[in-house]
RNA sequence: GCCGCGGUAGCUCAGUUGGUAGAGCAGCGGACUGAAAAUCCGCGUGUCGCCAGUUCAAUUCUGGCCUGCGGCA
């Protein structure tokens, strides 16, 4: 069950300041500076920084921020595990409840675009999770037929999914068919006109395309440098592969072509500059048309006047001051 | 110097038996409720290296030139 615990139901007058933005915007930065003047702590909103050893690659905050302002959600599993927004959702309000209930401020931050959504929403997470035989039974017809044919089969009994849904989507044609076949319903029924759930100051750091894209080479360059070709050698020699979902991180799957051989260092560092790019812009589509943002100009920093101004937004729409 | 193969979209290349050209990647825009750093969709005019010739018509044929790579000297 996601989100059904008692420790995890959100209570409408929880405060939360979301902090939102492409790969590379500082909004880790600009948290970690709100946070230490607030009294808040950080709950992330990543997908990729819950995996235990995908430090570097993942931009994950230091051992010494971490000491020094508290931190949820990373950390959270193994690499060989398939984490899931459901469980993300409902372990974040738990986080969101018990600081809280600490009377301090959380920080949501994160790039996972979905995840944020979940969290400050009532989506709707009841169906079962993953059927891992039907899914490779349903992958390897997709395979085959072609995923418009499994989109074929979900028209007709989730005519609403389908509508939605592109007739190319495997993977989102198998999940709403996946769910039809475990509960007899529609996964449209679960969809609906989504309310927040929180008292929420939702802020987007947002960087001109060529700044952003700058500031990614800039620290991929500064990944590899801190060690990222050993971090990925030792998660590979763990037994950790790209098959896994943590394997698909950017600088992960990219890097395992360096490590296997099949090309150079400089080949691999290119491509995940590339694919970093590629993200960020994708995140932006997403947070583009996300509901309430108060947009910033970024970079952010730590101690820079962007987490002023957000201490004064924050102080303006709960009365006290951060 | 000679021989061979190239020079086409930002990049890698395909193609036009002569009727002015198209893929992948990049880029731009978008979708996305259990893999979301994933998955998927839409958008392609560029002196077809330069100059001249043949032709109704040349990026395509012919000649010259420039240039890259390989080989022989």
């Amino acid at each position: 069950m996601a989100g059904g615990t008692a420790a995890g139901t959100p209570s409408r007058s929880d405060r939360v300041l979301a902090i939102i933005g492409p790969t590379a915007s500082g909004k880790s930065a600009v948290a970690l500076g709100v946070a230490g003047r607030a009294g808040g702590e950080i709950v992330s909103a990543d997908s990729m920084q819950v995996y235990r050893g995908l430090d570097i690659g993942t931009a994950k905050p230091s051992p010494e921020e971490r000491h020094r302002i508290p931190h949820h959600l990373i950390d959270v599993a193994d690499p060989a595990e398939s984490f899931s927004v459901a469980t993300y959702q409902s372990l974040a309000r738990q986080a969101l409840r018990a600081i809280n209930c600490r009377g301090r401020l959380p920080v949501v931050v994160g790039g996972t675009g979905l995840y944020v959504r979940a969290l400050l929403y009532d989506y709707d997470f009841s169906p079962p999770g993953r059927d891992p035989a039907l899914r490779s039974e349903l992958e390897e017809q997709a395979g085959s037929a072609g995923p418009p044919a499994l989109h074929c089969r979900l028209r007709q009994v989730d005519p609403q999914a389908a509508a939605r849904i592109h007739p190319n989507d495997a993977r989102l044609i198998i999940r709403a068919i996946e769910v039809w076949e475990t509960t007899g319903k529609p996964l449209s029924s679960t969809w609906g006109f989504l309310e927040p759930l929180y008292d929420a100051l939702i802020i987007g750091l947002r960087l001109s395309r060529d700044e952003m894209y700058r500031r990614i080479d800039e620290r991929v360059d500064a990944m590899v440098a801190m060690g990222l070709v050993d971090e990925v050698r030792r998660l590979v020699a763990l037994g950790y592969t790209t098959a896994l979902v943590s394997g698909q991180a950017l600088g992960y799957k990219e890097m395992v072509g360096y490590l296997d051989g099949s090309t150079s260092l400089e080949v691999a560092v290119a491509a995940i500059k590339r694919s970093t790019r590629n993200y960020a812009k994708r995140q932006m589509t997403w947070f583009r048309r996300e509901q309430g943002v108060v947009w910033l100009d970024g970079p952010g920093s730590e101690g820079g006047p962007l987490v002023d101004y957000i201490l004064g937004l924050a102080a303006a729409k709960w009365g006290q001051s951060y």
